[in-house]
DNA sequence: TGTACATCAGTGAACGCGCGTTCACTGATGTAC
DNA sequence: TGTACATCAGTGAACGCGCGTTCACTGATGTAC
């Protein structure tokens, strides 16, 4: 006699997810309805019910899953940074490009959720500090190797970047949906344009 | 005998576009309902299907209506913008910093929405090539004015300066919404740095 | 200026449909022996 | 290893409600005289 969760709860949570997101991504949070989530998972409106309270639950399981993910991929990220700051302009190779179009599309839609619901935005802003604490790591890391050190605090170096990416990557794919050349450098070249200005030359030690 | 379009129609169309402004930026457009928008303009269901089609149809006739008035808002923008590119890092006399929370709010799921609808993404496209270029021709001048000259195209530049602000808007809003000290002035900051590293001291003319 | 009336622009009832949510149920799970 | 069965986790029917859309209608508009 079953004590507890089951190993079939999660595999069922994990479909409501995946097919959340999918649609989430597709059509957005407020025009996407729960039997269409649980269609796109092969489930039973009650499966849903069994798991969440409300739409508004799923949102925050999701968020709290991509977040876990993407704060692994942010880890992997290290070595691209530095070549960001070698000098005002380098960028000869580059980071992989392409804008992840479902978490830009989902991550976006939860900032609007975000600003409008407080206790929701609580829960951002504590994320988002720790993402930027772990970026700006990254970025004391990689001005340091560069021979530089930050003018203002780095935390508030990575706010910049953070801000600056996010829009480019909405830029990008705007652009991308309307057929035109898109030129997705222009993102990173403001990036590695802050990192050196907002850095001076390491005096070398004495 | 009435021929074509009477003055009772652009009054409900008006009060039509300042309730579905208000919703949408209040809930989302995919969470607003063409009855809520009804009611909170005082009219009947009725009204709205003699004026749109649907409420993609709505969503367009809105923003173009709020573009035509952001345009003229930038048009007065002009002044502040020289002060942005007085040295790297200036910033005595700011522009107006509070963020257009409905603006920013309805114009940012717009983005989303054409990502999403590439035909809806070449309407936008469009507009934000017309922003860009009177915001390339502000920049243009004020770098001009403050002695130097671009050293990329002023269209690259005018870019990366709407990406870097509408990603600080954004995140000021959630900050603002989690109830977290604001630092409005991050996002001026970084225009700032970049309208500095992307142009370089005028010669003076021999 | 005043009135008749053709045209225009909203009204409000009606419709079928899909929504969110509940719940008695059945089949899956996994422990105890 | 095998089986009994208590517990768990989805099933699927049911509900009332608000949605999007249509349309016969009535009242507002403004031209013609």
């Amino acid at each position: 006699m079953p004590r507890g969760i089951t190993k079939r709860r999660p595999a069922t949570v994990g479909a409501l997810l995946d097919a959340a997101m999918e649609l989430f991504a597709e059509q957005g949070y407020g025009a996407t309805s729960i039997p269409e989530i649980c269609a796109r998972a092969g489930l039973t409106k009650g499966a849903f019910y069994s798991n969440f309270a409300n739409k508004d639950a799923l949102f925050l399981a999701l968020l709290d899953r991509s977040w876990q993910r993407r704060s692994q991929w942010l880890r992997r990220l290290t070595p691209g940074t530095q070549v960001l700051i070698a000098s005002p302009d380098p960028l000869r190779r580059l980071p992989d490009l392409t804008v992840d179009r479902q978490w830009t599309l989902v991550s976006t839609e939860f900032s609007l959720h975000a600003i409008r619901h407080p206790d929701v935005a609580a829960l951002l802003a504590e994320h988002e500090l720790r993402v930027r604490s772990e970026l700006a790591e990254l970025v004391a890391e990689a001005l340091h190797r560069a021979g530089r050190v930050p003018v203002i605090p780095v935390l508030q170096l990575a706010r910049m970047l953070v801000a600056v990416t996010e829009g480019s990557d909405i830029q990008a794919l705007t652009d991308q949906a309307a057929g035109a050349s898109v030129q997705a450098d222009l993102g990173l070249r403001a990036v590695s344009a802050l990192l050196w200005q907002f850095s001076s030359p390491r005096r070398s030690p004495a």
